[in-house]
DNA sequence: CGCTTGAGTGTAAGCGCTTACACTGATTCT
DNA sequence: AGAATCAGTGTAAGCGCTTACACTCAAGCG
C-alpha cells in the first residue's frame, strides 16, 4: 500500500501535502520553479513523514545518480588514503557521492567491481593505473561511463589520467643513491603484474643505473606483495644472496619500512652500514627512525584535482584532459653515503 | 528505444534469445527453475550483448539488494581498515557486496551517509559504537534496516553489539601502569564528544586509579582531534604544565606514537625518563621504537563475525544478538618503571 | 482415453521516481 | 476588452527489473 507507515514515498508526501508527485519532486530537486507557499507545505510534510527518496527509483528516472565510484587496489594501507579523503571532500562540496571498493590487486576483482559500480549508476569512476584489459575500457566507452585514472600518468596512454611520471620520479631518486657511491643496489618490488606503477618504478632504477653506465643486470630485484613483513622477508633474502649490497631501494614505503625493521633486527645500523629508500612519503615514513628517504607524491592535490575534472568530464561529457604533477624527493636519514669496506 | 546499443536491458537480451523477459530475469536469479537449453540460449546472448543488471530496476522490483553497508569515524587511519577487511571478505562469501563511507567523526555526516546507504537500499548497516541521536535509530527500525554494532560493547545497551568493552580493557592496562609505580600519569585522549569508545577509555583509567586509592582528579587529561601531529602537541602541553608525569597513557595508538615522537624529539628516553601506551595495537604499535604497549584487539575476528550477524539479522529478520570479544594487553617497550628520580 | 498434474514459460502489474507536455488563471499588451 | 504570455501545477508515460498468476503441453493416472 502507498499509505503503508514505514516507508513513505513520494505519493505519501504529495498526499500529505496535497500536491501532485510532480511538485513534491520539483520541490526536492529544483525548488526555483515551484512558489514560495507550497514550497513550505511539502517540506513540513517531508519532514513530518521521514521522507527520503528512493535512491533506484531516483537513479532509473533521471538516469542520474550523482555518484562517483573508486576502485582501489588495497584499503589496508594508507597509500590511497590520503588522497582519496582529498577526493572525497572536493566531490562532496560538488554534491557528489563517492562509492569506493577495493580491489586487493586482483584484475578479475576490479572488473567485477567496476561492472558492480556501474550497475549502481556511478556516473563516473577513478581507477588507479592505466593496466587493465582493453575489454574494460570498452565496456566503459560503450557504457558512456567516463574514467579517470590517477597516481599514474604517461602522455602516450589515451586514457585521461592525473597522476605523475613514476618513472622519472624513481629515476631520480636512483641517481641521488648513486651520487652516494652505491653500486651494488638491491631492489625490493611490489608485485608487478597488473601494476605498472611498481613496473615503471623499477624501470625508473634500471635506467638510472644504465645512464650512469652500469650494468643493470646487476641489480638484484626481488617481487612480493604489499606488507611490511614481505618487506622484511626480502630484505634477508636479497642480504643472503649475490654480492653485498649496500643500499636497498623499495618500491613502496610499506616494503621499504619492513626492510628497515629487519635491517635493525639484524643489528645493521641505517644508513652506516646499509641505506633504504621508498617510495610514496606516507605517515610511516616519516615516523620510522631513521626516517625513510622516499618520493614524495603530491596526494592530496592528486585527489582534488580528480574529483574536478571526473565531475567536468561527467557533466560537460567531455573526454577528460590528462594532467601530469610533480613528484619531489624526500630526503632523510635512511640514505646515506655508501660504506667503503 | 529499448534496441539501442549502449545500455542492453533485459527486454534485449530476451528478444535476442527469442523468449519472454521474466525468462531472461529467472535465468539469472534461479537458473534452477529453467530447462537446460533456453538456459544456454539467453546465457549466450548475455554474453553476446555484454548485458549488465540494472541495479536500481532490480533493487526497486526485489526489494533487496544484497548489499551491506558501513560508516566509519574515518578512513585515514589505520584502526577499522583491518576490521573492515575482515568485514567485507566474509560478506563476499555470502554473496553481499559491501559499502563504506566516512564519517571524519561528525554526528551530522553519519547520520547523512546512513540516510544515503538506506536510500540505496543497504539491507543492513554496520556502525561504528553505541553513541548516536535516538532518532537514527528510531528512523532504522521504522525503515526495517537491521543495523550492527562494533567496536564496542556493553551489556546494557538495547542495539545489537559485536566488540568488546573498552572501560575494562583500559582498567587492565591502567592497572598494570600502575603496578609499574607510575603516580602521576598524564592521558591523551581523543574526542570524546560523539566518541564513546574514546570516553570509555578514559573512565576506564579512571576507575582503575580510583580502585588503587588515588584521587582521580590528579589525572591530567587532554582531549585531541585523531592525528599523530595532535599527539605530539598534547604531550607538550602535558609536560609543560602540572605535576611532572613519569606516564603519558593515550586512548589510541596513532595519538601515543605522537607523543612517542616527540618524547624522543625533546631528547626523552622511553620507557626510562617516561612511559607511553596505547590502544588498538595497530601495525604502528609495532613499528616505532620502542614498541608500544597497547591493548590488542581482535579487529578480524570482530569484522568477520559482524559479517555473519548482519547477515544473519538480514535474513532471518533477526533481533540480533551481541558479542563480546576479549581484548588482552600487549606489553612492548614503552612501558617501564617509573623513574624514582 | 479423458483427466489430472506439474514443469517450463509468458503476461503484465507494479516498484518509486522524473519530466515532457498539458492545463489553469493572472498578468501584460495592444 | 480581448489576445497573448507565462508562472505554477497537474497528468501520465516511462525507467529496467521481479514475480504472482495464467497458460501450455507432455507425462502419468484410473
Amino acid at each position: 500500500m502507498t499509505s503503508d507507515r514505514a516507508n513513505p514515498t513520494l505519493q505519501d508526501v504529495a498526499k500529505a501535502a496535497g500536491v501532485s508527485t510532480a511538485t513534491v519532486s520539483r520541490c526536492l530537486n529544483s525548488p526555483g520553479v515551484v512558489v514560495q507557499d507550497t514550497r513550505t507545505r511539502v517540506m513540513e510534510a517531508v519532514e513530518r513523514l521521514g521522507y527520503t527518496p528512493n535512491f533506484g527509483a531516483r537513479a532509473m528516472a533521471a538516469k542520474r545518480t550523482f555518484t562517483i565510484g573508486a576502485i582501489i587496489p588495497t584499503m589496508d594501507n594508507a597509500i590511497f588514503a590520503r588522497g582519496l579523503q582529498a577526493f572525497q571532500e572536493e566531490l562532496h562540496t560538488r554534491g557528489y557521492t563517492l562509492l569506493v571498493s577495493s580491489s586487493a590487486y586482483r584484475q578479475d576483482v576490479e572488473d567485477e567491481q567496476i561492472r558492480a559500480l556501474v550497475a549502481r549508476g556511478a556516473d563516473g569512476l577513478l581507477l588507479i593505473g592505466y593496466e587493465r584489459d582493453p575489454s574494460v575500457y570498452e565496456y566503459l566507452a560503450r557504457r558512456n561511463v567516463p574514467a579517470l585514472i590517477a597516481w599514474a600518468y604517461s602522455a602516450e596512454k589515451p586514457q585521461p589520467a592525473i597522476g605523475f611520471d613514476n618513472r622519472a620520479a624513481m629515476r631520480s631518486l636512483t641517481r641521488e643513491v648513486l651520487k652516494c657511491g652505491h653500486r651494488s643496489i638491491g631492489v625490493i618490488s611490489a608485485m608487478t603484474k597488473g601494476n605498472d606503477r611498481a613496473l615503471e618504478r623499477v624501470h625508473g632504477i634500471t635506467e638510472a643505473v644504465t645512464e650512469a653506465g652500469l650494468n643493470p643486470a646487476d641489480l638484484d630485484i626481488i617481487e612480493t606483495p604489499y606488507e611490511i613483513e614481505n618487506g622484511q622477508a626480502a630484505f634477508d633474502t636479497l642480504m643472503q644472496r649475490g654480492a653485498k649490497k649496500t643500499a636497498i631501494m623499495c618500491v613502496n614505503d610499506v616494503l621499504a619500512v619492513g626492510a628497515l625493521l629487519r635491517a635493525r633486527e639484524r643489528g645493521l645500523r641505517v644508513p652506516e652500514d646499509i641505506s633504504i629508500t621508498g617510495f610514496d612519503d606516507i605517515e610511516l615514513a616519516r615516523i620510522v627512525s631513521p626516517g625513510l628517504t622516499t618520493v614524495h607524491v603530491p596526494h592530496r592535490e592528486m585527489g582534488r584535482k580528480a574529483a574536478i575534472e571526473l565531475v567536468q568530464m561527467v557533466e560537460r561529457k567531455s573526454v577528460g584532459v590528462s594532467l601530469e604533477l610533480q613528484s619531489s624527493l624526500q630526503m632523510r636519514g635512511s640514505l646515506g653515503p655508501a660504506n667503503k669496506r
